[in-house]
DNA sequence: TAGCTGCTTGAAACCGGTTGCGAGATTATT
DNA sequence: AATAATCTCGCAACCGGTTTCAAGCAGCTA
C-alpha cells in the first residue's frame, strides 16, 4: 500500500498540512514537528504523488521537446547526444518528456491547434530561426521555454544556452588558414536558422581578419543533412572552381561530403581539406576521420534543462544566457 | 481561460459526471445529451485535463523508458531511432517519457530503490538479459511493461516486440554462404544479453544446414560498441586464424571492425567480408559501405508503445508478441 | 393500476496534494 | 502586566476530473 501525505500526518499527530509545509520547507514549522515529520517522511521513503501536486500547484511535471522534423531530424547524432542530456537531467528533477515530432511543413498549424502545450510546464526549442515565430507564440501562451541555440534579437529576454558558434567557426577557419590552405570553401546551413548565420559569420570573420578573400561561389548551402553535403559537394565539384579546403558546419553534412569527394576521386586532406562542425562520435569512423569543432552536446542538454526549470520555478538568479565552448577536435581530414 | 469539465457542464446544463460519461463513452447517456454536450466540447475544442484526470484514475501517463547504461548506450543510433518511434507513439497518445539512464552497475540498487517507478503507468526495457531480474521486479510492482526484444522463457506471459533475429541473422549468415565465403567468423554479443544468443543461434544454424563446420575460435564476442568492435577484430587478426568473412552482430561493432580491418590493412570486401546487423544509416558511409540487416527500429519502438498502452488498458484483445520482419541491406561490404 | 425493469442522470465522495485564513501559543515591546 | 508582534499549525476549500450510489422516469408486465 502507499503511503500518502495523510498517512504521515496521521501517525506524527500533525495535520496534512504542516506535512506539506515540511517537505516544501515552505513558511514556518517548528523545528520539532519538522523533526518529527521528516522522520516518517524517512521512515516510509515517501514521496509526494506528482500528478496530485501537478493537479494542485497546476503544473504537469512535464517539459517538451520540439524535436526537429525532415529534413533535419532526430537521428541526427548531434540532437541524440543533446536529447540524451536532457533526458538525464529531467530524469533527476522528476520531470518527464513529451517528444512530439513537429515536421518543419505544418509547424504551424500544429502551434494553431496548441497540439497540447498547455498541459506543458516548459518547453525546449532546438534550433531557432531568424525571427522565430515561436518566441510570440509562446510568450502569449504564458509557457516558459528555452531554446538550444540563440535566437538573433536585439531585446534578448529569450532564455537559451548555445555553443559558442561563432567562435568555433572562426576557429575551424583560422586552423584551415595556418595550415597553409588556399581556397577555403564554405558549405552552411538554411539561412533561416541562426546557428548556420553565426557559423558562417565566424568563418568571414576569421578570413577577414587574416586578409583572405571570400570567394562567393565558395559558399554554399546544404540543410544539415547528409544527403545535401554530398549533393552540394557534387555540385561544387562539377563547377569547377579551385579550392582545396572546405569548412562544412555540420558534420552530417561533412560526411556527406567526404562522401562525394571520395566518389570524385578528390582525395582527402591531400587534395581538399575538410573541416566539420558538432564532432559526433562518427566522425571519427569516417575514411579519413573527420576533423571537427565539438560542441557539448550532453552538457548543453543538461543547461537547457536546468534553465528551463529555474524559469518554471521563477527563479530569477541564473544565467538568462548560457554559452558552451567549443573544441578543435582535430583529426584526419585537414 | 482555460475551459474545464464544470464550464462545459454549466452550459450544457448537465452534471460533470454526465460529461465525463459522454467524454469516455461510458455507461449510458441518451443520444440527446450526448450531442449536446459534444457539440460544446467541438466548441471549445475541450481537453480533458491530463493531470486531474491523472490522479483521479490514478494514472500518471508517463511511460518510462530504460535507456541502456554503458557501455552500448543511448548514443547508438539503432536507439535512437527506436526512442523517435516511441517518442511519436507515445505522444499521439498524449503519453509523455520518463528517460532516466539506468546504468548497468548499480542497475539493482536503482530497482531497490524504487526510483519513482511507481508513478509511471508502464516501462518499456530494451535489451532483456536472460532470466531478466526485471520481469520478476515489474510484476511484483503491478506496473505493466514491454520488452523490447524477447526475453528467453517457457513460459511467455511477458509482452515483448522484436525484431525476427534469428531469421534476421540466418539470412546473414545465408548469403555470406551462398556468397562462397569459406571461413566464416561470427562476432555477437555479451552472452547475457538474448538477442546476442539468437542472432549467434541463427548464424549457427544456417551454417549447420548448409553443411558448414563452425570454428570454435571463430565466434567471438564483443558488447555492442564500436570500440569493442575495433578491439576484437584486432584481437582476431592477431591471433593469425584464417577467415575471409564475418558476421557482426550489430553495424555499431561491425564499423569497428571495419576500421580494425582498413587498419590492418585487410580489404573489404576481398580479403575479408564484413556483414553487419541493425541497419542504421551510417552503415550507408562507411567505406565500403556496410552490408547489413536492417532492423525496423522506427517501427519497433511505436509497436512497443502500442503493446504497452494495450496492457495499461487492461486490453486483452492484442497480439502479446510482436516479431517485426528484418531485411537483408546489400551494400558493398559482402 | 400497481409493480418491475432498464435507461438516464445528478449528488457527493474521492484521488493526494496545496494554500489562504485565522486561531492559539510564544515571545518581544513598552 | 498589558499589548503587540511573531510563530506555529489546523481547518477547509480547492485543483479537475472519475465513480459509486441511488433516484427519477418511461415503458412493460400482470
Amino acid at each position: 500500500m502507499k503511503v500518502t501525505m495523510k498517512d504521515i500526518a496521521e501517525e506524527a499527530g500533525v495535520s496534512k498540512a504542516t506535512v506539506s509545509r515540511v517537505i516544501n520547507n515552505d513558511s514556518y514549522v517548528s523545528k520539532k514537528t519538522r523533526d518529527k515529520v521528516m522522520k516518517l517522511v524517512r521512515k516510509y521513503n515517501y514521496k509526494p504523488h506528482t500528478v496530485a501536486q501537478g493537479l494542485a500547484r497546476d503544473l504537469s511535471h512535464t517539459l517538451g521537446l520540439m524535436i526537429p522534423g525532415p529534413p533535419r531530424d532526430i537521428t541526427d547524432p548531434f540532437f541524440l547526444e543533446f536529447l540524451h542530456g536532457v533526458g538525464n537531467k529531467a530524469a533527476e528533477y522528476s520531470y518527464s518528456l513529451s517528444l512530439p515530432t513537429v515536421s518543419e511543413k505544418d509547424k504551424k498549424e500544429l502551434y494553431d491547434e496548441g497540439i497540447n502545450f498547455k498541459q506543458l510546464d516548459g518547453v525546449i526549442i532546438v534550433n531557432p530561426e531568424v525571427d522565430d515565430f515561436r518566441i510570440d507564440y509562446f510568450q502569449n501562451e504564458g509557457i516558459p521555454f528555452v531554446f538550444l541555440g540563440r535566437p538573433l534579437l536585439e531585446a534578448d529576454d529569450v532564455c537559451w544556452v548555445d555553443g559558442d558558434n561563432l567562435g568555433g567557426a572562426y576557429e575551424a577557419a583560422e586552423y584551415l588558414i595556418k595550415q597553409g590552405y588556399e581556397q577555403i570553401a564554405c558549405m552552411t546551413g538554411p539561412t533561416e536558422f541562426v546557428a548556420s548565420r553565426l557559423r558562417l559569420k565566424g568563418f568571414q570573420q576569421a578570413m577577414e581578419d587574416y586578409n583572405r578573400e571570400i570567394n562567393q561561389d565558395l559558399i554554399i548551402h546544404g540543410d544539415f543533412t547528409r544527403e545535401s553535403g554530398h549533393q552540394r559537394m557534387k555540385d561544387l565539384l562539377a563547377r569547377d572552381i579551385d579550392f582545396d579546403a572546405v569548412f562544412v558546419v555540420s558534420d552530417s553534412m561533412a560526411i556527406g561530403a567526404l562522401r562525394a569527394l571520395k566518389e570524385e576521386g578528390v582525395s582527402v586532406p591531400e587534395e581538399c581539406a575538410v573541416m566539420g562542425f558538432d564532432g559526433i562520435d562518427l566522425g571519427a569512423y569516417t575514411e579519413p576521420r573527420l576533423t571537427t569543432v565539438r560542441q557539448p552536446a550532453y552538457q548543453l542538454g543538461e543547461e537547457a534543462v536546468e534553465s528551463l526549470i529555474n524559469l518554471i520555478n521563477d527563479n530569477r538568479d541564473f544565467e538568462l544566457h548560457k554559452v558552451l565552448d567549443l573544441e578543435l577536435l582535430i583529426r584526419d581530414s585537414v
